[in-house]
RNA sequence: GCGCUUGUGGUGGAAUUGGUAGACACGCUAGACUUAGGAUCUAGUGCUUUACAGCGUGUAGGUUCGAGUCCUAUCAGGCGUACCA
């Protein structure tokens, strides 16, 4: 009887189902251990074989970790909303929900043909109001927190209230977006408006202006991605830059959490690095400077606080508010000038092209180490969403600063011995200090630099700031407060209605409040996002429910946020979610929090590294500070599965003609590549009838062919539609079964590897099954096991699989553990061996990754339940030792390799003879040599192995 | 520019962490069985050479009895990020 995996699989698929055999309970009696994958966004493409790739390898570990006893969760859900769904919709009309659901319905199918062991009763959907409940709730909450730097966590803004309320501003170290200050009596004189808009300065959740890509034709927000040359992707119409009112979330409270907290998490150095990066801590020194011959300051942020005595010119950001103040009269029109041509270009322009542009503002500012007065320029190159948004431009130190300084024809000044900046600025931090204060200058300040290293002397300026009052010691961070508000319908709604242009929140019992329908997924006509289009939505204060719009009359109904949340609100926290997914009174009970705590394992792409690894990383710090995450870090180990690249094939049409020339005859004409569809080509070779049948202009396609056949030209692409090179895992599964798949995915290379999908080499991995099924059976399809005691090299060989799986498994190392299989049966056939105990052990070691031909194996040897169950088996060292041992003899009688063999009196019999004569080999009777290195006069190098 | 990362046969990839380089698999070659093979089995397969032998882990040096592995320089590819002062 052959290998019929087609009916193993599905008989096996349906008594998981029935048994409920994945069905996860919290079981105070086992230890846990939470094994996640990042959730799918369903598209309407289906999956393809690059994405079980990370759910195979974390169901192995899974599988593993439940055969070790362990009580595993292993969730899986979707991340519902999302814009291909919305764009389909405002094409087609279609609600977007009813694709979405199909959508799921397909991955569901696909996903179970591989054989997961996922938990589906705990199955999450972010677009189901029993899940976005959760998301609307934590945004209350955020809205009703702020930050206290002192304490260092979260606390409620009742709290800070009552500290505005008894002492104003005085003695506050919070989160904030801009420093305020105010005294108790002026907090109680503000409106209640008032009151309002200051507390936004300080909510976690807050409502913020932000500038944006803003498209007026498409009345939407456009990330910078989707603009090109300062026009939409999708359109072509004009952006500009624009300044909007939009929730956002103060992330940037948590930076230094988020930073400290990745010493803390078992993640790859690289994406940590890159989280380091994104957040970007800074220590530097904010300077106060004064403007020439008015009352007025400014503070810049410098890192290099060293060159306080090489700055020649000042440069604000065009946005920066102090423009409008350095502006002289004399200046005005060319600054106007300036800052309209800014204005017209895009931030993804101004990354993009680095022009050196600016303008002078027409004023000075006083170098208070100097007493200089300083040009203030105004330029593009200066961010004003970083530092202050005003710099002091040393451009012998800073490579910008010398670019404009060059372009502009301003003084250059060089403070480090030895720079030569005739023809580049000198930025590295190192050398020693000169020109601090200059020898010709008179003296204006008793600070000296000269003599000191970069280092000293940046200390040596903080301290004197600090002392003389002229700034502050700053830590700045790069990472920005995320912009929370979208234009779009498929998303999840804000439980906020606006009280005469107050946000309210609607009450928590009220929640979820449901997404409304309405009849266009665009913009409303007067520019209005998409949820201006329904017409019941107003909130009912009095009687705490939504209305009709009409009933809005600003006494007891109003008007409701018409912006949904961003993708990143519905997987922040989804993770804990799974823990108790039915809940409907929390987000999750304290038992499920304090049982499963946070993700042991999660595997996912690396594209998230400084997106959704960020969000939930805060998220999760947030909830902790609320007492309802139990852990710090929401994932403690992290594995970042490689992309599973395409590999497209070529047909190459020669011009003009409907005739097709073989690879390598393709250099004798003209021709043009042409993708053909991967799954009518194998080896490369072209399946001619399947090619002509594939399109109709095909049909009568004529071709010249190399030895009768025609060769397929190839390259490495990413794997989609339109490339023709999407494999699909249901046509894998289809032809060699689910477990081939899984092997073969696993077989392939490192998970953490990029690496393109070729169908050739799966033949291996599907032999090698057909033969541990036939270890089990004979012909007749009867078992085939004796019951003798295993011999001493069937329990090494067994041994050895142990040990080497257990450990593969372990590093997440499946290529190398899927060989160690191979190996193990290769030596099972060779020592004819058909041992029950050992096929036995053997079934449990492959369970994890061949979970169907495992269950149906375990059956056969007469187990009655499912060898999920099992015990995962230990390996014993004794029946590994007598491997071959090593033997490393130097001729300075050193020996560094560890000398297991021989040893004592023999060990220099050995030596003493080898060297008398070391070509006779005479020396090593009683042992089978492997190989020996004699280099003479230096070393001899031994392998041996004990003779039987 | 900066950060991270990877370079090993015709191909995907191994190498117990400094100790037989190329495990395992694909492909290829030869043979067996078969009406047939996109089935199965056996043997071979890093390169040069008839052989002896020599050469081989991107390149060039270094440390060591011994280097794919450690150090220095350099080249090439991949990923991420960018006027962050």
């Amino acid at each position: 009887m052959e290998y019929n995996f087609r009916e193993i699989e599905k008989k096996w698929q349906q008594r998981w189902v029935e048994q409920g055999t994945y069905h996860v309970t919290e079981d105070a009696g086992k230890k846990k251990f939470y094994v996640l994958n990042m959730f799918p966004y369903p598209s309407g493409a289906g999956l393809h074989v690059g994405h079980p790739l990370g759910y195979i390898a974390s169901d192995i570990y899974a599988r593993y970790k439940r055969l070790q006893g362990f009580n595993v969760l292993n969730p899986m859900g979707y991340d519902a909303y999302g814009l291909p769904a919305e764009q389909y919709a405002i094409q087609t009309g279609q609600h977007p929900e009813v694709t979405t659901v199909e959508n799921i319905n397909r991955y569901r199918e696909q996903l179970d043909k591989i054989g997961f062991c996922f938990d589906w009763d705990r199955e999450v959907r972010t677009c189901n109001p029993n899940y976005y409940h959760w998301t609307q709730w934590a945004f209350q909450r955020m809205y009703n927190s702020f930050y206290c730097n002192r304490c260092q966590m979260a606390q409620p803004i009742e709290q800070l209230i009552k500290h505005f309320e008894e002492k104003g501003t005085e003695g506050l170290d919070v989160a904030q977006s801009d420093e305020l200050t105010f005294t108790a009596e002026e907090w109680k004189a503000m409106s209640e408006k008032q009151q309002s808009e200051t507390l936004m300065n300080y909510r976690i959740a807050f409502l913020g202006e932000t500038m944006v890509n803003w498209c007026p034709k498409l009345g939407t927000v456009l990330a910078n991605d989707e603009v090109v040359d300062g026009v939409s992707v999708r359109g072509g119409y004009p952006v500009e830059q624009k300044r909007m009112r939009q929730w956002c979330l103060r992330v940037s409270a948590y930076a230094q959490r988020l930073l400290d907290g990745l010493d803390t998490i078992d993640w790859s150095e690289s994406i940590k690095e890159t989280q380091r990066n994104w957040i970007g801590r800074s220590e530097g020194t904010e300077v106060e400077f004064q403007i020439a011959d008015s009352d007025k300051s400014f503070t810049i942020f410098t890192t290099r606080a060293d060159t306080m005595f090489g700055v020649t010119f000042m440069v604000l950001a065009p946005e920066s508010e102090l423009v409008e103040t350095v502006t002289t009269a004399e200046q005005k029109a060319e600054v106007d000038k300036y800052l309209a041509y800014v204005k017209g270009r895009t931030e993804r322009e101004r990354q993009i092209d680095h022009k050196v542009t600016g303008v002078f503002s027409g004023s000075y500012a006083i170098n208070p180490f100097t007493g200089e007065k300083n040009p203030i320029w105004i330029s593009e190159y200066v961010l004003a969403g970083y530092g202050t948004g005003a710099i002091m431009a040393v451009p012998a130190h800073d490579s910008r600063d010398y670019a404009f300084a060059r372009h502009f024809g301003l003084p250059i000044i060089p403070l480090i011995e030895g720079a030569d900046v005739s023809e580049e600025s000198y930025d590295a931090k190192e050398g020693i200090v000169t020109n601090s204060p200059r020898k010709d200058a008179t003296p204006y300040c008793d600070l000296s630099l000269n003599g000191l290293t970069v280092k000293e002397a940046i200390a040596a300026t903080k301290k004197y700031v600090e002392a003389h009052k002229l700034g502050r010691v700053k830590v700045n961070y790069r990472l920005r407060d995320a912009i929370f508000s979208r234009q779009r319908y498929w998303g999840e709604p804000f439980p906020v209605y606006y009280k005469n242009g107050i946000p309210q929140m609607i009450p928590e019992d009220c929640l979820p409040i449901e997404l409304p329908e309405v009849d266009k997924f665009l913009p409303t006509e007067t520019g209005e996002p998409p949820l201006g289009n329904a017409t019941r939505w107003a909130w009912d204060e009095t009687n705490k429910q939504i209305v009709d719009n009409s009933l809005i009359d600003q006494k007891t109904v109003f008007p409701i946020e018409l912006y949904t949340m961003p993708g990143f609100a519905g997987s922040s926290a989804y993770y804990l979610r799974y823990m108790d997914p039915h809940n409907d009174k929390a987000l999750l009970s304290t038992e499920a929090a304090n049982y499963w705590q946070n993700v042991d394992l999660y595997v996912g792409g690396s594209e998230h590294a400084t997106g959704h690894l960020i969000y939930s990383r805060f998220w999760n710090k947030f909830l902790f500070d609320l007492g309802v995450s139990v852990k710090e870090e929401p994932f403690q180990k992290l594995i970042n599965q490689g992309m599973i690249q395409g590999r497209s094939n070529f047909v190459y049409r020669i011009k003009d003609t409907n005739t097709f020339v073989s690879y390598g005859l393709k250099d004798q004409y003209d021709v043009t590549p042409i993708h053909v569809d991967v799954n009518i080509v194998a080896n490369d070779q072209l399946d001619i009838e399947a090619f002509k049948a594939w399109r109709p202009e095909y049909n009568t396609a004529e071709f010249i062919l190399e030895d009768g056949k025609y060769i397929c030209g190839w390259a490495i692409e990413k794997m989609s539609k339109s490339m023709f090179n999407v494999v699909n895992p249901d046509m894998i599964v289809e032809r060699f079964g689910a477990d081939t798949l899984r092997l073969y995915e696993m077989f392939l290379g490192p998970v953490e590897q990029s690496k393109p999908w070729d169908t050739n080499g799966i033949d291996g991995c599907h032999r090698f099954l057909k033969k541990v099924w036939a270890l089990f059976f004979d012909k007749d399809g009867k078992l085939a096991l004796n019951d003798a005691e295993p011999t001493r090299d069937e329990l090494r060989s067994l041994h050895k699989l142990i040990k080497k799986v257990s450990e593969d498994i372990e590093n997440f190392s499946f290529n190398t553990s899927v060989a160690a299989f191979m190996i193990c049966l290769n030596e099972l056939s060779s020592l004819k061996s058909r041992n029950r105990k050992v096929a036995e052990q053997l079934v449990i070691l492959m369970a994890p990754f061949t979970p169907h031909l495992c269950e149906e194996l375990w059956e056969a040897l007469g187990h009655a339940g499912s060898v999920c169950d099992a015990e995962w088996p230990q390996f014993c060292e004794d029946y590994l030792k007598e491997d071959s041992m090593k033997m490393m003899v130097a001729f300075n009688g050193k020996a560094r390799f560890p000398m297991e063999f021989p040893v004592g009196t023999e060990q220099q019999a050995i030596i003493d003879a080898a060297l008398a004569d070391p070509q006779s080999k005479k020396w090593t009777e009683g042992f089978s040599v492997v190989k020996v290195i004699v280099v003479p006069g230096k070393m001899i190098n031994v392998v041996l192995k004990p003779a039987k």
